[in-house]
DNA sequence: AAACCTAACTAACAAGCGTTAGTTGGTTTT
DNA sequence: AAAACCAACTAACGCTTGTTAGTTAGGTTT
């Protein structure tokens, strides 16, 4: 159950690649050199290069969306909830910058798998925008446009695989409270 | 002066497709077609498909450049100043959101120009941290981890190219007020 | 010992890449 | 009218791309 494959060294060392020059710039006999082996090589273990980028993107979005059906169901309050779905950004990306990278730059070149990852975006990005309203509503958060908002605190998270050194020595808790409390506190 | 040239419309429509797929992945046959004509012809204009990329994000870099440096010497208040970084960045990102794209996603695909860009770069964030540290040691802002603060506004900053509508018809002040509301006032 | 699996290899393919050379027809300048 | 310029064209170049076919050596299972 645990054991690391050889598929999963060759996606792990391509979503490296992906990361510094994008999933366009890298070509298999980049991946094949940077695994030491050749690039016809590789086709032992993957059946093409869109496999790898599905597999990096598609498991990563889906992890956010089971994130945020455990926040959304859970009965916290709003705030409390932004708290969680902070974490859930800081942890995931945390786990792998690398593959965050294409998340963010690189699921325009997915094909087959294209839908249904602007169907995930799009409903994750829609339960944010409900937490946020709901807070207004109840007076956790203050009355401003809802839309800035959740675009300023998305794109903070979405940044984060820049940002965040690339070990698991990160205090995701802390670093966490430390971001929440700048997007929601502000910075006054 | 103010004549568009047949380079500025090549210019202008590569943007365009930079943004939709990232410059490795638009070809200059894909150029072409979007021109109306033959990927040959293009360099009766352009002299390669770097010089392309460099005119796009050094011209930007070098207006972000120039605005924080008025920004910088005028004497402001470290909040105001932030303002019209905001303010700066809206400005910018509305009357190019196409350019902004290439700023920010394939910049590491500058090859002559690529260490004057990342001076660049450093420059900025350097002038943009010593204007936060500022304001906290005189109290303006609330005594935060830097880089956090640093980070989070200059994420959403960032990525104003991806949510700003692309058309002149947006309102520059209104949409900066909200923002800078959001990010340094909070939304608690 | 035989059969199988794993993970690499060499060689090659067709398609696509950025770019160059040389040409053409229409417009502007001399 | 001649010369120069502009902005397109066709044809082709050498190289790189993702991928396939077929092979091989070593380890494991039958």
């Amino acid at each position: 159950m645990k054991e690391i494959t050889r598929k999963d060294e060759i996606i792990k060392t391509a979503a490296k690649l992906f990361k510094e020059k994008g999933y366009s710039a890298v070509t298999m006999r980049d991946l094949a050199t940077a695994m030491g082996i050749k690039a016809a090589s590789l086709y032992n273990h993957i059946s093409s290069k869109q496999e790898i980028l599905k597999e990096i993107i598609i498991s990563l979005a889906e992890a956010f969306t089971q994130g945020m059906e455990q926040i959304k169901t859970s009965n916290n309050t709003c705030v409390e909830k932004l708290n969680k779905i902070v974490e859930l950004h800081v942890s995931i990306t945390s786990q792998n910058t690398f593959g965050m990278a294409s998340l963010n730059n690189d699921w325009m070149h997915l094909e087959e798998q294209l839908d249904y990852y602007l169907e995930l975006r799009l409903n994750y990005e829609e339960n944010f925008r409900i937490i946020l309203k709901s807070g207004i509503q109840n007076g956790e958060i203050s009355n401003k446009n809802v839309e800035v908002m959740l675009f300023s605190m998305l794109s903070t998270l979405r940044s984060l695989y820049i940002w965040i050194p690339n070990k698991d020595a990160i205090n995701v808790k802390k670093l966490s409270a430390q971001l929440s409390n700048v997007l929601i506190e502000g910075i006054r």
